[in-house]
DNA sequence: TAGATTGTTAATCGATTAACAATC
DNA sequence: TAGATTGTTAATCGATTAACAATC
């Protein structure tokens, strides 16, 4: 999204932590996950040794591109035979860094908050959402997926107590910008925004941006050209 | 994503309405979007003239990339003066095929499609959500933001009842796939899919993806660099 | 005219694709 | 050994950046 793909940091070429291990590129970076998913639809079958066709064509792209994708974390797979599926889902684990669970907080609980913070799959990917907040009194107080919903000026002991580092922003446009800077106050390294309009957050923290208007957006550019209206 | 940025098709170049216009980059059209939100940012303040500096400023990317950008579209703006807000506004609206309004069904009214059919934002931005659908007996008759939720076996004539050009998937993950081939068998040419998991679409329809534990693992690449975890 | 700012060109950079030698 | 499949190299393609001539 793409991207979007508005968003994606390069990050520091040359700073992983295995030693001789090449920067990987953010466009890599961004399909690791869809590979995660896709070995892991493989276990669940009882695949044990898949090929970089089989993969590829889980994750929606082609054999070329996965084994160019894998070469940037090593050389995980056997020439004639294939890659080993626990194996390498274990490695792109290490390499996305979910080996550690990650705690995740959630600022605006609206409609989106709520439903992102009952979305289970969070916790299947190795994400756990330890705190809510709103500047709604009305909301404040309810408990919602199992957590009280706090108010903003408890944001950073929220964070600094649980330990979070990612932020995810579901509030109306015209506050985000000051609630991502709260977030960046408290001490969040990443932040995920559905909220539609730029943020601005210093080079030392990574913003990625999910605008569902937009989308819609970019799919009716390409219904115009289908269907000729417009132009 | 990178629809996620993917799922973007580039789309057949030379295809434009208007003669002599040049093929707009997929790059360019995903970053439309965001343009546009800022001019009607500056038409709220009462700006009426604008520079590509202050523009690009309001949508996060450089005056560089938006003159290249607004290029591709034509000659919009006046040299040594700058861009009159109003009618650049006009012209990416043209350019994105918003000047008809599109019509869209949801498929799957959990906590997710709740939000989705709730959200306000699709309203303000040329959209109109005219069908909800959900499998689960419990939710289907049920009224979600002005609308009935109906049965699987309704979608197709909803689709066409409305004229829906566009789908919106919001069903588990083992669902998605199916769901995806009724929405194209009904007609829709555009895809919106929050499932985690790769779809396959015929190349007539447009799909882009939005995965929200991938953007999560995405961060935590970022994240796992900062604190040294993982590796 | 002088200053400002666009639209375009050229240079750089990164990502994708294709082909094949290495090797299991 | 013969067949299969990876990992890598080279070629292509597209996107971004920077600089500046055109022009308001």
């Amino acid at each position: 999204m793409d991207t979007q793909r508005r968003g994606t940091r390069a990050g520091e070429p040359g700073a992983s932590g295995r030693p001789g291990a090449r920067a990987v590129p953010p466009a890599t970076v961004a399909r690791l996950p869809g590979y995660l998913r896709a070995l892991r639809g493989l276990t669940a079958d009882g695949v044990v040794t898949t090929s970089s066709d089989e993969l590829a064509g889980g994750a929606g792209v082609t054999p070329a591109q996965l084994r160019k994708d894998l070469s940037f974390l090593g050389s995980y797979g056997r020439r004639g035979v294939g890659y080993d599926v626990g194996h390498l889902s274990e490695q792109i684990a290490v390499v996305l860094g979910l080996t550690t669970q990650r705690s995740v907080v959630i600022v605006g609980i609206g409609n989106l908050g709520h439903a992102l913070a009952s979305y289970s799959v969070f916790a299947e990917r190795g994400f756990a959402v330890v705190g809510l907040v709103d500047a709604d009194p009305a909301v404040v107080g309810t408990t919602v997926a199992g957590l009280v919903v706090q108010p903003p000026d408890e944001l950073a002991s929220l964070v600094s107590g649980s330990d979070a580092t990612i932020g995810i922003i579901a509030t109306p446009a015209s506050v985000a910008q000051d609630v991502c800077d709260a977030l960046v106050a408290a001490g969040v390294v990443g932040i995920l925004t559905f909220a539609p309009r730029a943020l601005r957050v210093p080079p030392t923290v990574d913003l990625r941006a999910v605008d569902v208007a937009s989308e819609l957006q970019i799919l009716a550019f390409h219904d115009r050209r289908r269907t000729g209206t417009g132009a």
